[in-house]
DNA sequence: ATATCCCGCCAATCG
DNA sequence: CGATTGGCGGGATAT
């Protein structure tokens, strides 16, 4: 029932049926998760305090089918803002949020890659019941995103940890991987629309990627304007500015100015980058303990031993995932 | 050609 | 049973 609305044409329409001929625009774009999903928050009971949604109230109102609306309530539970309230109802948490990925980050931090990889790799094979359910994928891209320097990764690299392929496996075991990749995109794509995460271009792999948006509020933006984004980086050589500006940056959060930007330049292992912090602002007495050291460090012109940069990275990182960084980050080859 | 990813069939689950 | 959830991937659309 209820067929389109879009027609409005004013050519042909002869008795054909449904060629592919003219009469265009069918607009993919227009019916993108990612759009639906800006739309479906907008519909969401902005003020605090839970709310309830009602997916049939929903489906009608957005004018789509229930099946895609599962696709955004799977991942917005994930994130904390949704939780099941029955047949057809759901509780709108926007409070959650920042709950939860705080949550998901600590435990980025605990695991080590190949755990993360295990555990996906685990549903396959299992009688026949492989499965890569949204929710599991978005957690575990979410805490991906932790562990990555800028916290960005390609749809790609997440499939490579998630779930790793051997040179000479089988084909079936691509074709999952290929699925795999295929689930990311409608993981990243309803992320992208509640503002947890964005669409960016690698500076240095020059390839799309998702990377996670700094000071995310407590609750989700009214997407509206998060629809597509435009990176486009051009030029390919760092030139002398060698500052790479911060790509996007939204808009400056609200009050306290969390100054803190992170520099990159020159090709880098996709390890955690070298780098060097320099204090200009402390008021949090846990990262200003951080910054401590890392200013000692400077002063005397060396750099921490590897594991101890990991530990600093992943502190102001995890500073600056929360948007109380309050500091400039530099990193330098 | 490659990167995205809409659409909806149909299998679990629920009630 | 019918209705609700939600894997999965063919193949169309965007670049």
């Amino acid at each position: 029932m209820e067929s389109q609305a879009d027609n409005c044409l004013k050519s042909t329409s002869i008795l054909d049926s449904m060629s592919e001929v003219n009469l265009t625009a069918y607009k993919r774009k227009e019916k993108s998760l990612a759009l639906l999903a800006a739309r479906f928050l907008r519909c969401c009971p902005s003020p605090s305090g839970d709310s309830v949604i009602d997916l049939n109230a929903m489906a009608s109102e957005l004018g789509v089918g229930r099946r895609r609306l599962y696709d955004i309530i799977n991942i917005l539970e994930t994130i904390g803002c949704a939780t099941r309230a029955g047949k057809n109802k759901y509780t709108w948490k926007p409070d959650k949020i920042k709950q939860k990925l705080s949550r998901l980050r600590h435990v980025a931090y605990q695991q080590s890659r190949t755990e993360a990889g295990e555990m996906l790799a685990g549903y396959l094979r299992d009688g026949t019941r492989r499965s890569f359910s949204l929710g599991q994928l978005c957690e575990r891209f979410i805490m991906f995103l932790h562990t990555e320097p800028e916290g960005m990764a390609s749809l790609e690299a997440v499939a490579d940890t998630l779930f790793p392929v051997q040179e000479g496996s089988d084909p079936s075991t691509w074709q999952a991987r290929k699925s795999c990749i295929r689930r990311l995109y409608d993981v990243a794509n309803v992320l992208t629309a509640v503002g947890v995460v964005q669409k960016v271009h690698s500076l240095q792999t020059r390839r799309p990627a998702f990377q996670w948006v700094p000071a995310l509020q407590d609750r989700p933006r009214t997407a509206s304007d998060c629809i597509d984004s435009a990176p486009l980086d051009r030029s390919e050589a760092p030139g002398p500015a060698a500052l790479a500006a911060p790509n996007r940056t939204a808009k400056p959060s609200i009050g306290s100015g969390s100054a803190f930007q992170i520099l990159n330049r020159g090709g880098r292992p996709a390890v955690l980058p070298t780098m060097i912090v320099k204090p200009t602002v402390h008021d949090n007495s846990h990262s200003q303990r951080i910054m401590a050291a890392v200013d000692d460090n400077e002063q005397r012109g060396t750099l921490l031993n590897d594991s101890q940069l990991v530990v600093e990275y992943r502190s102001a990182l995890s500073a600056w995932m929360d948007g109380t960084a309050t500091h400039v980050l530099r990193v330098e080859d």
